[in-house]
DNA sequence: TGTACATCAGTGAACGCGCGTTCACTGATGTAC
DNA sequence: TGTACATCAGTGAACGCGCGTTCACTGATGTAC
């Protein structure tokens, strides 16, 4: 067995690999405002301008950062979904959910940058970023229209009405067939999740918290029966 | 009239006064990440090491603006709910939150200080900051327990309870007398606020959000109507 | 009321560290003929 | 299959900037007698 020298494309390949894992390490340890492209040449064991042949700087790095999270997010959330069966309309929100929060508690450093403050001085250009973005919203957004569509509702959770814009905007990004009040409830869904999660990974649960899935099934059970009943 | 030139005391007030404004100017404009006592100096018109006579250190400056803001939240939230009925508890809660969300909207950095993202390297000390940090926690939940006692709260939407260490941990911080559905419920209730909140702060609900306002009234009403009917 | 002394605010220099990015360069790998 | 040339990876130095914190110091303000 010759062992083959790697290719420069292998090798490229390798670097940008490694390059994106140290970025998440950095990120773990240091947050997103102190990722540096100086640490991450360190820890590859090179010198700091070379890291410049694989990333044009250190925004297109976090951009890079930004979309594999998203995506990567939204894969874990819809194969989870896509396990359950689908006239089970409550326990594929049980699925979607619980996976949303499964990825940000096993990788609280990339739920920040997700969904944590703004990176100072960073944009994200909506351009590469809003598509990945939406997936986990829109995919949940159509799991609580097609339970609509099933007259899964309760209609006596279905109470308000979001803003018009909102409403429309909602309507053709995302192809959606759902009653003005069923997408807010999709929408407090929503905010729910993020606050939940946000708030475990934050630590603002205090110290009391014995056992964070049973907290957070627990609250995702109040939501969703006043839901589905 | 003689002008009495200020006197040390005075003078020391109004410059420990002026650096936490100018803290939370930078807190805006560079996140806690970036707070820099240098750059403060350089505002204040004062050579770095001249800011060392008012603040410790940095890490001490970013503990006072997190009491503070703390404090601040906590009584505007408080003001607002003492102005509703005792016995419209609906609306109690309605006038909370919305001073909550107030109160964020109009001072995002603070908010982010407080609820987004830990800042890396920073670390919070329990003994000053818990006890003003679930102050407004601390208040929803008597409120919702206060409406649980007059009978106010829907029995179907209080269906689960929370794990017991944290239920414990609650009740006994909080001296609340309240029962384990309940309390999930009020839970769930801080977390939507906050998830809703962090949501329109950070920009995640999109551009077509024509009214922040109307968006954040219609999910809390979702929510409050499934808790009151 | 005046003087002596202690306290305090602010200076300026320094230490040692970090960062992103550019540039001219060497030497190895890959490609076209 | 061998050679000439082009491409690319990585170096090392540099530019210009930022930071927190300490220290010995000057000069003004306050206090005790």
């Amino acid at each position: 067995m010759t062992r083959r020298p790697p290719t420069r494309a292998e090798n490229r390949e390798a670097m940008e690999t490694e390059i994106r894992r140290l970025a998440r390490e950095h990120l773990r340890s240091h947050g997103a405002a102190g990722l540096s492209l100086r640490a991450i040449a360190r820890d590859l064991g090179v010198v700091s301008s070379a890291v410049y042949r694989y990333v044009p700087s250190r925004d297109e790095l976090l951009t890079t950062l930004l979309v594999e999270g998203y995506t990567d997010l939204a894969d874990a959330v819809e194969a989870r979904i896509d396990e359950v069966d689908p006239a089970d309309h409550r326990a594929r929100i049980v699925a979607g959910a619980t996976a949303v929060r499964a990825w940000g508690v096993g990788d609280t450093a990339r739920w920040t940058l997700l969904y944590g403050s703004p990176v100072p001085g960073y944009a994200a250009p909506p351009e590469r970023t809003v598509g990945p973005g939406t997936r986990v919203q829109a995919r949940l957004l159509h799991e609580i229209a097609d339970a609509e569509a099933a007259r899964a509702l309760r209609p006596a959770a279905l109470v308000t009405a979001p803003p018009a814009g909102f409403m429309r905007g909602a309507r053709s990004e995302f192809g959606l067939s759902i009653s003005d009040e069923a997408l807010t409830a999709a929408v407090t869904l929503w905010s729910t999740i993020v606050g939940m999660v946000s708030l475990e990974i934050f630590g603002q649960y205090g110290p009391d918290l014995d056992d964070a899935d049973a907290l957070f099934a627990a609250q995702l059970g109040t939501v969703l029966t006043t839901l589905f009943g």
